[in-house]
DNA sequence: GTGAAAGCGCTAACAA
DNA sequence: TTGTTAGCGCTTTCAC
């Protein structure tokens, strides 16, 4: 690797001092048009490129978010990824991600490496399983700005950016219900996690409001994965009173439990209605078309990384702001139309 | 945002020298193993974190990897970065992602974005539209070691992770084939890229292997979005003579076109056998449910980000490795069964 | 086994 | 409008 250009380099060959190079280089206002069109052009022909850790270094500011996921490969999460990099790569900064996997150790060892990389800020959806928080203590003590998002810690003073996961959750049972269904079951995922607990909060409260029992042999919790769909349907098969209506809370174990139903013998909507969550792509292609909550992903990630941005350039201030509730929808398709 | 403690502060804490107190905490083999513990816990109860920047700055080094995607948020790329990220964070190395957004304009300020955050290597799969490969000429004239995958540029000399694309769409046409079609209609994407280049070569001597004459007529150049879908349905609806198999290199496209097809009263694959590319999950959820190409996207991004990273530790010289191919495989399901 | 000192490349306060 | 200067925090050569 031969020797890099440095503005030292370039202040030389044009007898101008490193500072006006610099100040040229980032545009500064009280540097004379010309001299910074000639700098440009050294600095190009030289190949010049900005040290950026030796600007960090001196700034002490890194232009760098970093973002902490369950996992990269959901169509939910890639939404969201793709939403922060556009509002981050237009404000200049760069976006340092990495996934938990769902497991909080890797998520407190990512942590480690976030404070350690020095990001500005952190955006931060938990792992299944995390139940505290210490990992983030040293981003909040440090007063690095930490936004949780969609799945969020509960007891942290931090800002939050969700959905209305008990209204979203209300709906969809709600609609359930109104479509005639009087048994109305919900599969969920670890009730620490706030989506899924708000969202059997707003189950619960849609019973209440349309006068039907709660039991809680009609809720189960399960890891949400394709074989929590087929289990939650021959246990379906199993039951003495089974549900007209099933709520389930995630798209793709909505479809695998729906289609072990079908294989089944049972019809959908007819025997039981079905709803998903996400309005993941594979809800609008199964058949029946799933009847769905839209969790509007690239906005959420949008958001965050605004939100964090203008907190960082003192435009906003993250700390006040605390919650920010996003618009969530139910797209009603065929799984659940049973009235006319 | 308090004071950084810093190697100075713990040198002038333990009556140290910055120098000892910078060795001990890289476990340097000349320092006393007692020293060593004590300035450890130290370091722990100051609360010092290294300062990666200066620690690059002084070193050369960044230990971080730019990757530059069309998209965050499809299924297949979502886990080429899970692949990649794994690799990565297990050599503790960071990932800064970008997305061009399928635009050339967006895939050069961010190749340049990468160069001026002087990372270590580059993975790249390049835009829909990419056809010049100067913006990354820099990285190679500086020696940074640059990985095409996937989508990869032709005429650059650096290494390409790929799956072998002809056999692909040899395998997929000769599939159609031998189950009984005689006109197969092929949808593609742009022909610039090697990914759909090279299906099209698999098509054509498939189909030449075959005895079956190629037309024209029967290829379709689209940008394989949903909408592109629905054109190719209502397109082969106005056939004279309509095909009677389908080769779409996208799951998305193909299940779009499927389903508009299906509507229109064909029925699949009895009128009109399909095939699709990716082996994203929508394949075997809809109905029929399709068959497809398997693509090893965490693979390849487990190898992508490997092999760069051996380079790097000089454990293998990528620049003579030259061309690394993936396994794929033909995943036969119900939408091209037609013989029994 | 430890220390002194120089410098990585940049920015910004201050000066001119 | 431009220059001088002093670090940012770390690593590493050379010395002891």
């Amino acid at each position: 690797m031969e020797k890099e250009t440095t503005i030292y380099d370039i202040a030389r060959r044009l007898k101008l001092s490193p500072a006006t190079v610099s100040r040229a280089l980032n545009d500064h206002p009280a540097i004379n048009s010309n001299t910074k069109s000639t700098i440009a052009a050294t600095a190009k022909e030289m190949g010049y490129r900005s040290n950026t850790f030796a600007s960090n270094l001196r700034r002490q500011r890194t232009n760098t978010i970093g973002v902490i996921v369950p996992r990269l490969d959901s169509h939910f999460m890639s939404t969201v990824l793709a939403g922060m990099e556009k509002v981050a790569n237009a404000a200049s900064y760069n976006l340092i991600i990495s996934q938990s996997l769902e497991s909080v150790r890797k998520e407190i060892a990512n942590a480690k490496t976030m404070f350690n990389s020095r990001v500005d800020g952190l955006l931060v959806s938990v792992a299944y399983d995390t139940e505290m928080s210490e990992h983030f203590d040293a981003f909040v003590n440090k007063g690095i700005p930490l936004l949780f998002f969609d799945r969020v810690l509960a007891h942290k003073r931090s800002t939050c950016i969700v959905i209305d996961n008990a209204k979203a959750g209300y709906e969809a049972t709600a609609h359930l219900i109104q479509q005639g269904c009087r048994r109305v079951m919900h599969v969920t995922g670890n009730l620490k996690r706030n989506v899924y607990a708000d969202r059997l909060k707003g189950y619960k409260l849609a019973l209440l409001d349309f006068g039907l029992a709660y039991e809680d042999e009609l809720v189960m919790v399960t890891d949400l994965s394709h074989e929590a769909g087929l289990k939650a349907a021959s246990h379906i098969q199993t039951m003495k009173n089974p549900p007209d209506g099933l709520f389930v809370t995630n798209d793709f174990c909505a479809v695998s439990c729906m289609s072990a139903l079908k294989k089944a013998g049972l019809s959908i909507p007819a025997d039981i209605a079905v709803v998903g969550f996400n309005d993941d792509p594979v809800s609008s292609v199964v058949e029946p078309t799933l009847t769905t909550v839209h969790y509007p992903g690239e906005k959420m990630g949008e958001v965050a990384a605004q939100s964090l941005i203008n907190h960082l350039n003192g435009a906003m201030d993250i700390q006040t702001t605390n919650t920010i509730i996003l618009h969530s929808e139910l797209i009603v398709r065929d799984s659940s139309k049973k009235a006319v």
